[in-house]
Formats: C-alpha cells, structure tokens, sequence
DNA sequence: GGTCAAAGCTTGAGTTACTGAAGCACTCGG
DNA sequence: CCGAGTGCTTCAGTAACTCAAGCTTTGACC
C-alpha cells in the first residue's frame, strides 16, 4: 500500500477488482430496485433488452443464455403483462417479444428508483461524467466481442 | 441527438446505459471463464470474496443474499476441494471459509483467462486508467451503500 | 414438386441459485 | 440458570439455467 497520492498507473488486477466491485454494486441496486417491483433481476434484464422488439433467439444472445430458458422468462413477463410474443412477418416460426405499455413503466420506474446509482453520478464531476461515458464507449465493442468488424 | 464531437456532458440515462453494457459484458467474461474451469458464476464470485477468510454470514452479506443460500454454494465449493469450512476462535457457532491452494490456483486461473476484459485494458491509455480507477474508487461507496461514515 | 438439412421455439429432466420459515447450537446479559 | 439474540443449516418452493429431444417452418437441392 504505498499510498503516493500522485497519479500512479493502477495494474490490470487493480482496475479488475475495482470494476468488478462497481459492477457488482450496479448490479445490486438494479436487484433492488426490481425486485420492488416484483421483478427478479433476470426478468428486469430481459425487459431492458426488449425495449425494441426481438426475436426469442436474438434475445437469448443479449442475455448469453439458452434459447430454451428464454421461453420461461418471457412466459413469466408475460404473465404479468409487461410483454407479449408477436408473429413474424415473414417467417412463422419466429416469435418477437414486444415491450407493453405497463411493461415500459415499470422499466423506467426501475430505473429512476435506482437511487445510490443515481447518488452515485451526483458525486461525480461533469469532467468524470464525460470521462467514463467516453471509456464506456470505446471499450464496450472489446469487452462485448464486437473486434474487428465482422458484426452480426 | 446532436452530434457535436465536443465534448457534450451524458445524461444520466445514458450513464447508466453505458455502465450496465460494460458491467454486463465484464460480468459474461467473467462467467465464460468459470464456466471453463467448471464453476457458476455464483461460485467463482464467491471464491473471489473469500480471498480473506470469511465468515459465513459475512460471505452472505458480500454476495448480496440470504445466509441460508450461501450454504449451498460453499458446500459445492468444499466438495471441489476449492474451500474449507474452519471453526472460529472464541465464537462456536461461526464458521469460517478459507480457501484452499487449490481455489486460489483456480481464481487467478480464471482471472487471467478473462480475454476480453485484458484486451479491454489493452485498449485504454494510462491516462483512462488512472480515471477509471480514480472514479470507481470514488464512486463505490456511494455505490455499495457506504455513505457517511458507519462502516462496521 | 418432393425431400432433407437446418433454424426457431418449446418441452422435459436435472442441477443450481435463491428466498422465507423453522430448527439447532451457541453466546451473552441478566 | 434462563431467555433473548446470533450464526448456521435444513426444508419447502420457485426461478434460472443447461442439454437433449421434439415440433413447425424454411430453404436449398435434386
């Protein structure tokens, strides 16, 4: 702990463990915030990702899981009326899930609700906030295996 | 969306959009490389809390869930002979999680795995990630419920 | 046009994660 | 000693997740 306070380059494990912790945190109070609501983290997720319609399959992909544990995320979603599965047109063996009404207002409740994220950006100064949406940007293509540019 | 390439400060919303694609992304890595070693994402998380020796309430609070829950995933982590369970000093009803040289092999294992996230810091100069890590360190414990000054 | 591989979704079996309530073992204050 | 409280486990019960197998539909190939 040799605590210069001058600006030291961190090591890769220390940036590792400090975004693994914000991430963590994040998460937790998108956990909370959710489940306030009567949603579990896995279904608020899945309600994130359907804010445009998507197909079953493409969906899966979003959330790195199998195609087949969709199918009961989205059974409970719509269940509770925040979702429905739409024909395609064009294809009639696929299934897009399309966002409601109440689905979207739930969704930005959770959202708002996520007080110490929101305390969080409070803290910091409009040179971090720029600062991070910048980094956020440009290592997120890296970090989500979108290299090269052999998209899709 | 005006597209100024000036620096325009990002709304909230848009903050949080970028955090949760990182922390996602960071989080899927993190799983894939478990996965690989044959551990959940819940138990790789849980043997990187208890790099410490940890008691199992405590692992309970780190993890964000119920005590009765942390049970089940350090038995599976003692039955893969990556964890121990080790009574306290002074305290006969607490139990404390040591990791063995075998977790701690598979942890580091597993971190050093994580590609995309090295890559990911490959990508950043020195000055990112001296930001980064300034604004994670600032910004946790706001984050993790820290505030004022109770800390235990 | 018929056939067949492949794609998209669901179902089923089986494991893990997680919660809440109840239980046991232990501690600590009276 | 007794009782309240703490720490861990156990027991239901649900959700998340995977893999394999099934069904429908599509599209290419003969």
């Amino acid at each position: 702990m040799g605590s210069t306070s001058t600006t030291t380059v961190p090591t890769n494990a220390e940036l590792m463990e400090a975004l693994a912790a914000v991430g963590a945190a994040y998460f937790q109070d998108f956990a909370a915030a959710a489940a306030r609501h009567g949603l579990s983290s896995s279904q608020a997720k899945a309600l994130g990702a359907v804010q445009e319609p998507v197909p079953m399959r493409a969906l899966a992909g979003r959330l790195g899981c199998d195609a087949s544990n969709v199918t009961g995320i989205v059974d409970r979603l719509e269940s509770l009326g925040l979702a429905n599965r739409e024909a395609a047109a064009g294809d009639r063996r696929v299934k897009i899930v399309v966002i409601t009404d109440e689905g979207r207002e739930i969704l930005n409740r959770i959202r708002g609700e996520m007080s110490r994220t929101h305390q969080a950006f409070e803290a910091m100064t409009d040179e971090q906030r720029v600062a991070l949406h910048s980094i956020c940007a440009q290592v997120l293509p890296v970090l989500a295996g979108r290299t090269g540019g052999v998209q899709q």
